[in-house]
This record gives C-alpha cells, sequence and structure tokens, in this order.
DNA sequence: CCAATGTATGCCGATATCGGAATGTGTCAA
DNA sequence: TTGACACATTCCGATATCGGCATACATTGG
C-alpha cells in the first residue's frame, strides 16, 4: 500500500524538485501523509532535503536508484547468460546427433 | 520486514533454479515462510515454478527484474542530464565572466 | 512580538504482514 | 493402498504501516 505512494512521490520528484505542499497537491493527499513518506525515503536515503525560507525542496537522490539499477541488472545479465547457455547446448546436440534437434 | 527475506530468496535463485526446501535451510527458516514469500514472488511475476515430482522448483523471471532495472534507469540518466546541464552553466558563465570562476 | 504559512510529529483506529504451528494436498515408493 | 515426503494453505497472535486528525515547530512578514 505504501510503495505505490512512494513510487509516485519519486516520479513527480524526477523531474524537478518540489516542496511538501506541491506534492500534496499533485498526488491529492493530506500534507501530513506527504511529510511521512518523505520521511522514510529520506531515511532511506532515496530522497535529499534543501531549506528554502520556510518550505523545504526534495529532490531524488539517483545514488541509490543507481545500486538498484545495478542489482536488478545483475539477475538480467545472469538470465541472459543462462540462456545463452541453453542455446549453445542446444546447438551442440543438434550437431552430434540432427535426428533429434527440435524434440520435446 | 517481508523485503529483506524476498531478496535473500531472489539471491539465492539468483545462479540456480532451487527446491522449497532447500531455500527453507539456506535461508534457515520454516518450510512454510519460505511457501508463503514464494507464492507473493510468483504473483508479482518475479519467479516461476516447475514441477519436478514431489518438488517443486522455483527460479527468478528477469523480465519483471528487467521493468525494475529500467526504471531506476530512468532516473539516473535524468539527473545526469542535469548534472551535464549545470556543468554547461558554469562553463558559460566562465567563459563570459572569468574573474567570476570559481567564486562561492 | 504576533499572526500566518509551511512542515513535522504524535496519537489513533483500521488494515496488512510477518512468522509459527497445525493441517491439507499431491506425489513417490513399497 | 499405505506411509513417507515435499509443499501449500489456514488460523493465530504480534507487530508494522497507512491515512486522518490535531498539534508542535520553524520561518517569514508586519
Amino acid at each position: 500500500m505504501a510503495e505505490p505512494r512512494r513510487r509516485e512521490i519519486l516520479d513527480a520528484l524526477a523531474h524537478q524538485e518540489r516542496s511538501v505542499g506541491e506534492l500534496a497537491e499533485l498526488l491529492h493527499v493530506a500534507q501530513p501523509v506527504v511529510s511521512k513518506h518523505l520521511k522514510v525515503l529520506r531515511e532511506v536515503g532515496l530522497v535529499e532535503v534543501r531549506d528554502d525560507g520556510r518550505r523545504r525542496l526534495y529532490r531524488v537522490d539517483s545514488r541509490p536508484l543507481r545500486e538498484i539499477h545495478a542489482w536488478a541488472g545483475r539477475y538480467e545479465r545472469l538470465w541472459e547468460e543462462r540462456f545463452a547457455l541453453v542455446d549453445e547446448v542446444l546447438a551442440e546436440l543438434a550437431l552430434e546427433s540432427p535426428d533429434d534437434a527440435g524434440r520435446q
């Protein structure tokens, strides 16, 4: 239930930094709700804050997202390698016994 | 609280498919716990199952991870562009008024 | 200093999630 | 068919999280 809200916030901050009130208006939720989610995102390091008078401007910190990027990319590569390996094995089998090629 | 467990499971499945019992032993948790997490991961589409006799072999499905990869990559690019823009502006300022370059 | 604005925090009830224990379902082996 | 094995599902209590509301804190303007 929380994840979608947080993604909304991150998406809203993707292109520009925004104040808490702006975010609350964009997401059509109460201000305290936004503040709480921002607190979590801050603690996890996904967003950074900057004081601007009585407002607080939030922006995303791309470094943790880069880690997520790398993390997801690891699996992607691993399974691409695996699929490539399967292809190799199938190709070898086809060479060794052409009659069995393509069988289930 | 759930996320770390699920990441553990995904990491355990990163290189090879495993049975529920194997996962339970690797993570030092009870079998029902593993089954429940696997159910969630299945519903979200992060893992796939294959029946092998009385065992069920799980493996990761890299396609959703590819989406995560793309999602995180979006932010990465956005902010790299932003930093590049800042660099450009600074460079232009340095050209227009060399005396001000490097000031706070 | 005071009032207004912008934000954060504390408390609340509702809901979701976790892990544990017991139980249900399906498959193999004898 | 029966018992053993592998796994899934259900029920339970404890804990976490969400959103709403009221309120506290901080900054600005007068």
